[in-house]
DNA sequence: CTGAAAGCGCTAACAC
DNA sequence: GTGTTAGCGCTTTCAG
């Protein structure tokens, strides 16, 4: 009995040893890797000295510095080609104190607004040179603080930002303030916020929904309000509100109905509209989302759009066109906001002026005319 | 006269010598300005001069290693959140080889498939603390090649790409794989690509869509093709020619229509398929937004959808489901594709595996039966 | 026209 | 536990 278990204990500690001597095998094999894999990082130094010249001499080549003769600029770009050279942006960045990036901060990647805006700051970064680097702040504030520390740290060269849907307090963005750093705000902003502002009038957006579905003749019309603490949704409000007002007509809170504008809530709105002793007869949506799903459930139940009620949605969502019926919104430029912020973001960056002159962009909206509210041609 | 213009010549001598006055005041109010934004960057440096201990301590001690104190750390890290510390994260970079950052490479960012995709990988990339930086190439290859190198010297860790339409060679992604930084590919892929690859089994899908057709009782059915240069398109066709043939259906060359899939594509190709001595009764297209202008077309000329024309189409639109009729497509888990790729990749960034092992992952896709097809209940 | 040297801010091997 | 020191790869004075 004794020897089984002396036998089985020395077989452990072999095993144990090949485990062991596998393993530093493994080690050196990784640690060789590693070597490699610097090795074939090809740098300025290498360049230096192969042509027995200085780094200094191959960075200023590089940078077409015009210190250097063009017969040397020549040899060394040649051989930088020759040995695949890339350069460590990261150093340059370090010593330059500049990332040539910019940050861009939404509250939601994959909403068509968004997305388009992100396209035309790729557009105009790409021409000049930057980087665009993204997060999401899926509209929660603590998301948000987190990115825009996260993006600070990364020493972006200036931020754009959308603020989301919680933001009431703006401490996390004085780390750029106070470093000067620059920054641009668009559709989603704050007032209170000394920055530059890409925006649209909101408020004269949904002056003139509004107006326009008077003008097709409906009498009462009712209007489906984002969180107002967002200054979009209120501006829209205060639009339609102000379009009643001067029309002479009655402005009901009862017409008025707050909630996310999300196909639920859209449904459930017109519900409850419907169940007034006397409902409304048109209804201007804060967003296209809420309109579609109006328009479904009066369909569903027989009320036709546009004869006997009217509606008009906001933001020109692709899909705003080819419901049936389609839906007259509002469209804004989103891929030339998105290209306006960045120039101005980056004439910004390059052009720091002290002290700062903010700017608010206004960006024309187009109000679409569809189906969806017209009664009269 | 003489006198004359002496005089203008010394009054110009002052004006000069006044301007180099005021552009070395300039200069020193800017090099102030400088320095000022330099004191306002506090350092781990800093932090250490203020406790009298070292810079390497502190450094230790906000990256919580265990050989610090209690003590020290809490006094270090008290002083750091007081003086506003924000680590530079360029120079941690430049130290450590390592950027914390994923390229993405779209063709474009704001169709939905791929923007929900992205918002997926930063799903992803977010939690495990990595940047995501984003660039189309617009479908162009030049464009490809010069932000595939640009994200090479931004030194990201790894890279996810949907090649252009335009991508036959892939020279541009031996960077990567020389320095075996992780690559992964989805959607769009190349087969003699060594490398991951996030895909949807797209010839599945073209059967899948076109034996439906047939169950529904469809008799001759086309097909339009987008670019079969993509892996993608071509597959959809091939599983559509393979439904016909196990279902002993002829397979007619004149039925298959090879375009961009664009709205005008779309029309155009109905118009021909219509022409035909016996046209089709049914048409699998290869997107959605094709299909939708089909739909349109159809319904303008009075044939009736399901009803006379029965039409799938794919990717799954967010239009796709609203419209009406609304159409029955392919649905891709773009989100979830997102979100594979990001883990496939950080895990990859991680645990670097030498020899590498390639993985292609196939996600499951969807056949949404919607009214553009649904002649039996 | 070119080189030497210092340093961007952080980290890690090595020493004590 | 903490300090010393030496870089990461690049740019940029300053000096010749």
């Amino acid at each position: 009995m004794r020897n089984a278990i002396d036998c089985i204990s020395v077989l452990l500690k072999i095993i144990w040893h090949i485990c062991m001597l596998v393993k530093t095998e493994l080690a050196s094999t990784i640690q060789q890797t590693y070597k490699m894999d610097k090795k074939t990082s090809v740098t300025i130094h290498d360049i230096a000295r192969e042509l027995n010249i200085s780094a200094s001499t191959v960075s200023r080549a590089l940078n077409n510095n015009p210190r250097i003769s063009q017969a040397t600029k020549d040899k060394i770009k040649a051989l930088a080609l020759k040995l695949g050279y890339q350069p460590n942006i990261i150093a340059s960045n370090l010593r330059n104190q500049k990332t040539n990036t910019i940050g861009i901060v939404v509250p939601l990647i994959n909403r068509h607004f968004f997305s388009t805006f992100i396209s035309g700051v790729e557009d105009v970064a790409f021409e000049a040179g930057y980087n665009v680097i993204i997060s999401q702040s899926n509209d929660l504030f603590e998301k948000e603080k987190q990115i825009v520390h996260s993006l600070f740290s990364n020493r972006v060269d200036g931020m754009i930002v959308s603020l989301s849907m919680q933001t009431q307090q703006f401490d996390h963005f004085q780390l750029f303030s106070k470093k000067n750093i620059p920054l641009v705000f668009f559709d989603r902003v704050a007032p209170q916020l000394d920055a530059d502002k890409i925006i649209v009038d909101d408020f004269a957006c949904g002056f003139k929904a509004t107006q326009h579905l008077i003008d097709q003749g409906f009498k009462r019309i009712a209007h489906l309000a984002g969180p107002t603490a967002l200054n979009t949704y209120k501006a829209r409000m205060e639009g339609y509100r102000s379009a009643l007002e001067k029309n002479n007509l009655p402005v009901n809170d009862e017409l008025i109905i707050f909630n996310r504008l999300t196909r639920m809530d859209g449904q459930q709105a017109i519900k409850q509209l419907l169940a007034l002793d006397t409902p409304p007869d048109a209804v201007f949506c804060g967003n296209d989302t809420s309109a579609l799903s109006i328009i479904v459930y009066l369909k569903s139940i027989g009320i036709r759009v546009p004869e006997d009620f009217g509606i008009v949605g906001f933001s020109n969502e692709p899909f705003s066109e080819v419901v049936t019926p389609s839906i007259s919104t509002i469209k804004q430029p989103a891929q030339e906001m998105g290209q306006k912020a960045a120039e101005l973001l980056i004439f910004e960056i390059e052009h720091k002026e002290n002290p700062r002159k903010y700017q608010t962009i206004t960006m024309p909206t187009e109000l679409i005319v569809r189906e969806s509210s017209l009664r009269k041609s």
